[in-house]
DNA sequence: TTGAAAGCGCTAACAA
DNA sequence: TTGTTAGCGCTTTCAA
């Protein structure tokens, strides 16, 4: 294995200093045009690449860019929403000839491992999503002085830049559908209740029903995978028999919801009318066409990954940007 | 923000030699207890965290692992196969204290960013799974010095290190289980054409059909992915209208074309007996459990990364590792 | 515009 | 067993 070429070897083979092909490489300012096409050329002859873990060390800067998602890798790698999620932070990162590091959560939990990251500065910056209410995950964010963006209203952290949708109106959008269907006992099945996205649907519904003059007590919890969505149908149906809609915070348990209704007799939208969230794809594509609500979650990462990238630039930014959902009617409903 | 503590800080406060420091941070040989104690208190009194860049550069070793995935991030995040895959791959990291970079292929494939990637010595090796019969990758891949271990069987390259399940069996088993099961007109819908399992699991249909004098003609192709296989079914009850078993080369892809047999009035098994492959989890629990083939993906990947982390120890492995997979009956057939 | 030289934080001979 | 010292490959003053 031959030793990769360095920029001294790149330096001697233009005639020049290693200090110039440094500049070269690196675009910078002032060379003479003669120089930069002969370190060029070396570069090309030699094959040479630099080395980032020298750079990082001369600059303390890792070009990188670490994405926190707290979760277990079964449920990042079954939940559309983390595609949709990473693929918006990739596609903002795409010209930026920077690392992407994906930290997750062990199965066990926030460890420590995300502590050491973040300390051993593997990043230059870091995007948080799906976060829950982990004091541990608080205290290791907190005290960190990497810059980082949330996806998400962040809970337990104040005065840091997020970006987010507005799920409080999301859950009252779904919820006032539901109502001008005609619907009169309307439940919903939450998502988990540390997390600031299920908070704020549920607010949404709670909000939509009062107004209403409507009863509001019809719920049951889930965790936003399709079979806690299910069970949660399950439940809604053995403590309140007569629902006749359901608004479900995710399209994903809205899919379980309706499985669980269908093998109970009932129809969709006939007997109960059912309202999901995200718009996934599989929404619009399952046997009954679900109506949801949009959740524009690529567009939301590309945000907070532009968003972090203006920072480290220096750049002074908004500290929040929140986008609007709207309604996808389909015949679920 | 105030600079991260440096092991010559942590060497001065103990009263030691930066070498001393060290060795007892890396957990190097004979150092005297009393200086252990003394560094090691110092480490946890200053908060010290090796610099991984300045390790990197002084070892010419990056301490990470590379993991290539050769598909776009929407596949990557939807097909339950890489989430297995990653999971092992993570649970053999464990206790290795490295990191896993994952390195996924743009929407546009395969493009130089990969070739960047082993050239900067991003990872000191590399495991490569679903692999694709894509000439770039495999020229980048060869031309690389970079230790690697295949999951699944290589294409367009010699005498790698490789795990992999005995696909041709697989098909082999589920194949002869149809016909076992009094099936005479056995389709199969297959995975892409360029790839080993697809390759090997449709060898052991056309086997398994041969040796009992049964037709094999009867074929589509899929993606692996369940709108595929959903098509798949189509074109094939299209051409052959008189199927009366179908092996499916994916459970997701068995998914989609159970859809399609349901749609079209067909049950399963009475009319069609489908048999699948993977044995996901959602295999077991969706609305006819499927019969299928296991692909312990995860066992795989867990024991192509001992395999890596071996042969970066200069351990002698054999180069080919090959499980055996088993059918797994339930009442799709 | 260029080059010399001093680090960035760590490891690993080598010598003591 | 310990410390001294010379790098690892790059960036970045500072002077020329």
């Amino acid at each position: 294995m031959v030793p990769a070429p360095t920029l001294e070897d790149v330096a001697r083979e233009a005639g020049v200093s290693r200090a110039t092909a440094s500049r070269v490489v690196r675009g910078d300012a002032q060379v003479a045009e003669v120089k930069v096409a002969a370190v060029q050329k070396a570069v090309r002859k030699l094959g040479y690449v630099p080395h980032p873990a020298a750079r990082a060390l001369a600059t303390r800067q890792s070009d990188a860019i670490g994405v926190l998602v707290p979760e277990p890798e079964s449920r990042i790698f079954s939940d559309p929403f983390f595609a949709s999620a990473i693929a918006g932070v990739n596609r903002a990162l795409k010209d930026s000839q920077k690392q992407l590091l994906l930290v997750m959560s062990g199965p066990d939990g926030v460890d420590d491992r995300l502590g050491r990251f973040l300390q051993q500065r593997h990043a230059d910056g870091l995007v948080v999503m799906s976060q829950h209410e982990d004091p541990t995950l608080v205290k290791v964010l907190r005290s960190s002085a990497v810059p980082m963006v949330f996806i998400g209203r962040p809970v337990g952290i104040n005065g840091v830049h997020h970006v987010d949708v507005d799920n409080v109106t999301g859950g009252r959008l779904a919820t006032q559908h539901l109502i001008d269907r005609g619907r009169r006992r309307i439940a919903t099945i939450t998502g988990p209740a540390d997390m600031a996205a299920s908070q704020d649907r549920e607010t949404g519904w709670r909000l939509a029903l009062e107004e209403a003059g409507l009863d509001a007590s019809r719920r049951a919890r889930g965790t936003f995978t399709l079979t806690s969505g299910a069970a949660a149908a399950g439940e809604l149906l053995e403590s309140w028999p007569d629902i006749d809609g359901i608004f479900v915070a995710s399209d994903l348990m809205a899919l379980g919801a309706i499985q669980v209704l269908h093998a109970r007799g009932l129809r969709v939208p006939d007997d109960v009318a059912v309202v999901g969230y995200d718009d996934l794809p599989l929404a619009a594509e399952g046997q009954v066409p679900l109506t949801t609500v949009t959740n524009p979650v690529g567009e939301l990462a590309m945000l907070a990954m532009e968003m972090l990238l203006a920072l480290l630039q220096g750049e002074d930014r908004p500290s929040k940007v929140v986008l609007s959902p709207e309604l996808r009617i389909r015949s679920s409903s």
